[in-house]
RNA sequence: GUCCCCAUCGUCUAGCCCGGUCCAGGACACCGCCCUUUCACGGCGGCGACACGAGUUCAAAUCUCGUUGGGGACGCCA
């Protein structure tokens, strides 16, 4: 399919992939994508003092991350610098800038006095209009000039396709500088430059750009050039409604992808941060939601990045997905936690299927399942304190647990499954006068040190006969010669 | 301080452009019940919002103005 729709990201490498930045990608992606059109990567890195190559890595890996492939790029503003200074050469001879002697120190005392006396700070104009003379004696003093662009009178209007129309008087534009003393071009003429240049047919951009928008028309338009489209974004606030930032945590994508975050779920989660197809539908895929986008149905107000519920629908993923896919996401981070090796996970494959299986319900993130399904894994288990106190303290439940290990040791490996185990336990339970429950927990407790987690009968057929009965009889051991060791004494603490 | 933008449940939002069908719908979170060996999942139910004040109109969440609140921009940074 052909299309003129052209648009960009352009991160400046001066961090990880923000999470920002990363949702304004999504919506320049997905409106890219909708209309079949070009997404363009380019690097902003002109400021040398804050720009680093790790961050350009970094960032290009967290929009593969994402699933957001670009289609032309990276360019890097860094190595354009000719072509800026052909346009910056066109600017000066067009007579709509003009040249600029005021030092940088000059400039700063005039902001602060300024700001002393709470005026607003505007460039006063002092070299528009230079004559000759004046400007051979600056050149003499050794001033190398700016060039600033000269705003003309009238009102700025242009049609934001989030906002509507917006205007801006001139007045309230100061003469911009373009071109800094030494040739290299300004954010805002780069910006232009680059997007004409890239021949981008819509600009996608935060609302932070939003006074920029009306200098840049400025721009084009002393060029002689035709202005894209514009659309602003909201800019997500964190949970105190401020900018989000790093007190509240994550800032960057690859600490989500950390915490075990899906990026299908991510990308999901950020289009629908400001954007909704006009239903009721949340989760969708990214097919549905490519087809579904617009931009006209962006919320014009910032939302608030809400945490929790980008793990709920992280959840709805796991859930979801594939098993053997799951465990191939899983894999890496079994392999970082230790619990099991490459090879240990690719040989019993299918039994680290059930593990999984197991487990998949009670995931929000993927690191939930290193953290909680520890238990499949290690031989010595560690006993909940509290869990213990309740459950390994009743007596007879030495007897209980013997004579259950026993009922279990009867079954051949071919017949020990988890329905035969249920009925051996519920049997057992009954002939003691006792309630399945009264076996149930001690065992869980038994068998995986915590009080919540998997069915536990899936749990013995996953661990198997011999698993269970050696840690069955680990522990009655325990309780027969050194209880201490993992009941707690003393007064039990205030249920809360 | 100046200018710009925004304003529906705690949060994300539908509805607003083209007033009546909205005593405002969905989702997350929270609470309760059911399922159940625990935790989850799932099911059912509950709590919960049109920021405020004027105006226009037979009728306003929807249109207008003001107030308040929030955000952003005010660099030879990007």
């Amino acid at each position: 399919m052909t299309s003129s729709v052209r648009v960009r990201i352009a991160p400046s490498p001066s961090g990880h992939l923000h999470i920002g930045t990363a949702r304004t990608a999504v919506y320049n992606w997905l409106f890219a994508r909708h209309h079949g059109g070009q997404f363009i990567l380019r690097i902003e890195d002109t400021d040398a003092e804050r720009s680093f190559p790790e961050y350009v890595d970094s960032i290009q890996q967290s929009l593969k991350w994402l699933g957001l492939n670009w289609d032309e790029g990276p360019f890097f503003q860094s190595q354009r610098g000719d072509i800026y200074a052909r346009w910056v050469a066109r600017l000066r001879d067009s007579g709509h800038a003009y040249l600029c002697y005021c030092t940088p120190e000059e400039l700063a005392a005039k902001r602060e006095s300024a700001q002393r006396e709470k005026r607003p700070m505007r460039y006063d104009g002092r070299c528009r209009d230079l004559t000759a003379g004046e400007r051979a004696r600056f050149e003499a003093e050794g001033r190398r000039p700016a060039l600033r662009l000269r705003i003309p009178d009238g009102d700025i209007v242009y049609k934001d396709i989030v906002y509507g129309e917006l205007t801006r008087p001139s007045a309230e534009i100061e003469d911009f500088v373009c071109a800094r003393a030494e040739g290299t071009p300004t954010y805002n003429f780069a910006c232009v430059i680059d997007d004409h240049e890239m021949a981008i047919s819509h600009v996608i951009r935060g609302n932070d750009h939003q006074t920029n928008t009306f200098k840049q028309i400025l721009i084009y338009r002393a060029l002689g050039l035709e202005p894209p489209q514009f659309a602003h974004l909201p800019l997500n606030l964190g949970q105190d409604r401020r900018k989000i930032s790093k007190r509240e945590g994550a800032t960057s994508i690859i600490e989500y992808q950390q915490m075990g975050l899906l990026p299908e779920a991510m990308v999901n989660f950020l289009a629908l941060l400001g954007w909704s197809p006009g239903d009721d539908r949340e989760i969708m895929d990214r097919d549905e939601m490519i087809a579904a986008f617009s931009l006209d149905r962006v919320n014009p107000a910032n939302p608030v990045f809400d945490l929790q519920k980008l793990e709920w629908m992280n959840g709805e993923y796991i859930r979801r997905m594939d098993a053997n896919q799951l465990l191939t996401r899983l894999t890496p981070l079994i392999m970082e936690s230790g619990l099991a090796s490459r090879l240990e996970i690719e040989s019993r494959w299918s039994w680290m299927l059930k593990v999984v299986e197991s487990m998949r319900e009670r995931m929000r993130r993927l690191t939930d399942f290193t953290e909680t399904a520890a238990f499949y894994f290690r031989h010595q288990i560690a006993y909940d304190a509290k869990g213990a106190r309740k459950y390994f303290t009743r007596p007879g439940v030495i007897d209980d647990l013997t004579a259950l290990a026993e009922a279990f040791e009867s079954v051949t490996l071919e017949q020990f499954t988890k329905e035969r185990a249920e009925a051996q336990l519920r049997d057992l339970a009954e002939k003691s006068g006792r309630s399945p429950a009264d076996l149930i927990h001690p065992l869980r407790l038994s068998l995986t040190g915590m009080t919540a987690g998997p069915g536990l009968f899936d749990i013995v057929e996953i661990l198997g006969r011999d698993e269970s009965l050696k840690r069955i009889r680990h522990l009655v051991n325990t309780l027969k010669t050194n209880p201490a060791s993992i009941i707690p004494q003393g007064e039990p603490e205030k249920a809360k």
